[in-house]
DNA sequence: GAAAATTCTGGCACTCGGTCTCGTTTGGTG
DNA sequence: CACCAAACGAGACCGAGTGCCAGAATTTTC
């Protein structure tokens, strides 16, 4: 994903104390729990002060949940980057499904490790759905640009929502199944997903008497 | 909504305090900004303790959004008691519509407060969008249960989804105008937000040349 | 290649939200 | 009135996050 060599050395040391931080916090946060690791004992263990665990990281929930990040960051400069056309929700879906495929090797074990550590720490759940509505305002945002629609659009959030609501039903299938089938499964359960949304609109109660 | 003189007098105290937290609160948060006024300085206002505000509110952040929860906390009781029947989207509108009209009518003033409130802080913001998940999660469960279908269904998820999704359209737009029209107004934005959920399925991007 | 200018780091004090404990008060009950 | 349960106030305590500054490391300049 990101060239290690080219960089200058300064931004190189940057790279690897966050990611010596984001293992290390991975592995305390796993084996102690989210809330009984202290910053204090983390950064001790990655050997780095308080400041710059901050200066690398926003909050603490941050560096938990890095695999998870990742994803929206790639997904959201995919977007940037590209031109819609044709349908919208295909964009978004063809999007997502590249990013998906393109992500690191090691990312699968964080992911799950990620996923995992998610479903013990409330603070860790408030972030990550924080985060979400942050990447969806800013796809709406995005599109709102590329397409001329108004910012406050109820279909681009619609779309939005509808993306990282397929990517959520997908993942959670996935790491159930302790991602079993690698990043391929990953990708069918995600184009399924996004298969069975329109059936939504059209759910009804079963005929009640 | 909530018969005050029925209630045992100790309920009524209870219900006082919070009251009177709130109010405080909003005004307080108004004023000065939510970030620059400490809870000390609102559990002196309101002349209770530290104690007293975390027995009643689960976070600083939770008190200045009252407004918000009494809407929610009004809708999933709704879902909890009803039988639903027919096409799901047209029940979970149907709800929140009546949930809309159903309000204390001292809560247009302080939903208007709040939502410009919400603009300002960063952490306020984040509190009702993992809030609002949380009621989607909430909701999914119980259609769950009534309609015999899996937790992880995503056609329930979406459903949900689309619901907070059309009120918050609706409320953005109706708070933006100063709540003018009155209840009435947001109910028809709330209308008209929910027939616009369809068409996002089908939104193109214009003809590239 | 040394010196100057920038940028990053560590250490520390500090603020503040949130939890816990415990002794006291207050409302419900027979 | 007497008893019990529940709510309250006070204060100690924890830990995340911020601000400041002196010093080290990196980059740039000559």
């Amino acid at each position: 994903m990101l060239d290690e060599r080219s960089l200058p050395l300064r931004e190189r040391k940057r790279l690897r104390t966050r990611r010596t931080l984001a293992e290390t916090a991975l592995r305390l946060f796993t084996d102690h729990g989210f809330e009984a690791t202290t910053l204090e004992r983390l950064v001790e263990e990655a050997e780095v002060s308080k400041s710059t665990f901050f200066r690398a990281f926003p909050a603490k929930e941050a560096v938990a949940v890095e695999a998870e990040t990742e994803v929206w960051t790639a997904y959201t400069a995919a977007l940037d980057r590209g031109r819609p056309e044709g349908v919208v929700l295909d964009v978004l879906r063809d999007a997502l499904t590249e990013v998906a495929v393109a992500l690191d090797p090691d990312w699968d074990r964080r992911y799950v490790a990620t996923r995992r550590l998610i479903l013990t720490a409330p603070a860790l759940l408030a972030y990550v759905d924080h985060y979400r509505t942050g990447v969806e305002r800013q796809v709406v945002a995005c599109l709102a640009g590329k397409l001329g629609l108004d910012d406050g659009d109820l279909r681009l959030q619609v779309l939005a929502e509808l993306t990282t609501t397929a990517w959520s039903v997908a993942a959670r299938d996935w790491v159930r199944n302790e991602a079993d089938g690698g990043r391929e499964r990953l990708v069918r359960r995600l184009r399924d997903a996004f298969r069975a949304v329109p059936a939504s609109l059209d759910l009804r109660a079963p005929g009640t008497g």
